[in-house]
DNA sequence: GACAAATACGAGCGGTCGCTCACATTCTAT
DNA sequence: ATAGAATGTGAGCGACCGCTCGTATTTGTC
């Protein structure tokens, strides 16, 4: 796959080392702006200023302030799967279900603690109006995953129900990971607990214990 | 406090039946932006257009955007507590679990539905650094209802993990009102039968049944 | 060293925002 | 009838937004 011009012959875009170690730095600042301040808020100029570079210089890299929201999701995305592996789809469903909720949330759990910029991204962005492709892509794909770990663990489950209970499990995993991302010490671990036991409850009677 | 007669002895604005009217089709314009674009999309001007005045006249009864967001959801919770009667504090907590549910979710899922605006209100403002009394109160309001709620039905609950209980129960009925708001339908049905299983899993072992 | 491409700058364009203000009109109390 | 308060207008201010572009500098290649 890394071979020589197969895939990305479509842009022929030279990039010098000092590009490739701009783009590090916009993203990083990119990150770290969306957490202050949010995606919405989140000035274009302001990213610039907190990465050092002149807003022109943001724009010769990224077409948009979307892309830049892109790319930051796409990394996170893989940063995510390397570092935990395969969280979700490779997650042993034939364990206890309360083991296998330890080993899918932990991790993730642990990663938007992290990098909390990916916290934001996952939650959508608020104005029903906005550019659809935004977030959804990064929110479609964990649900996806979500799903399928819901399907490999009750293979005879109506396609309606296991979408149902797909949805709302990630709803309850995503509500409960504000709590624990907007809290601190004992209070964020009792929050952790505390998510664990309401997926764990929710969806016992589904998937059995 | 602000003793007798009216409490609004420190503002004698005298108002005309014509400025009366004006407030009331000010706030349903701003009801109308906020669900369609969000509160943060919404301005002033949109909202001052929807309700057929000039921007001058929006500032002639409202000091700024967020008096506007205030003062609905001042009247949105006034109305659901004049329709729906006492929900929260007047539920029967001797009866089982899940009726109490049902008699807690209805009207508020119905009242949402009947107000979107109120969902948006009670839907955090997205940018952490927002002028925090902006629906917080709103928030506050319903989280304590529910923390009493909690509280009578089971009075020997530590507090600690009364807090932590009702704090996640309101993040689940959110997280489930979301997905109920943004389907129709056979689905948005079987979304709120989901939100209720949810909650009744959930809260049982703490509860009881 | 020459030359083109890549990188970098930053003033500023066109736009929207929340909000203001000088002024006109309508109502109400006398 | 008239004064003064309440209501109404809408152009536009100052700030900020995402983003552009003419220009200057750095870099890789020969």
């Amino acid at each position: 796959m890394t071979g020589t011009g197969t895939q990305a012959a479509e842009k022929p875009r030279r990039r010098q080392a000092r590009g490739e170690r701009r783009i590090e730095q916009l993203l990083e600042a990119a990150a770290q702006v969306f957490q202050e301040v949010g995606y919405p808020a989140a000035s274009t100029n302001g990213i610039a200023r907190a990465a050092g570079v002149s807003p022109g210089t943001l724009y010769q890299f990224f077409p948009n302030k979307e892309a830049l929201a892109v790319e930051l999701g796409r990394r996170l995305m893989a940063e995510l799967e390397q570092t935990h592996g395969r969280v979700l789809s490779g997650a042993d469903t034939t364990r206890p279900l309360a083991e296998i909720l330890d080993t899918v949330l932990d991790p993730l759990i642990a990663f938007n603690l992290g990098h909390p910029a990916f916290f934001v991204l996952i939650h959508g962005p608020e104005a029903p109006g906005e550019i659809v492709s935004d977030h959804e892509e990064l929110h479609a794909v964990l649900q996806q995953q979500i799903t399928d770990l819901v399907a490999r663990r009750a293979p005879d489950l109506p396609i309606p129900e296991l979408d149902r209970v797909s949805v709302m499990a990630f709803a309850i995993f995503r509500a409960g990971l504000a709590l624990v991302m907007h809290s601190d010490g004992a209070q964020r671990e009792g929050y952790i607990v505390e998510l664990k036991s309401a997926l764990h409850r929710y969806l016992a009677p589904v998937l059995g214990s």
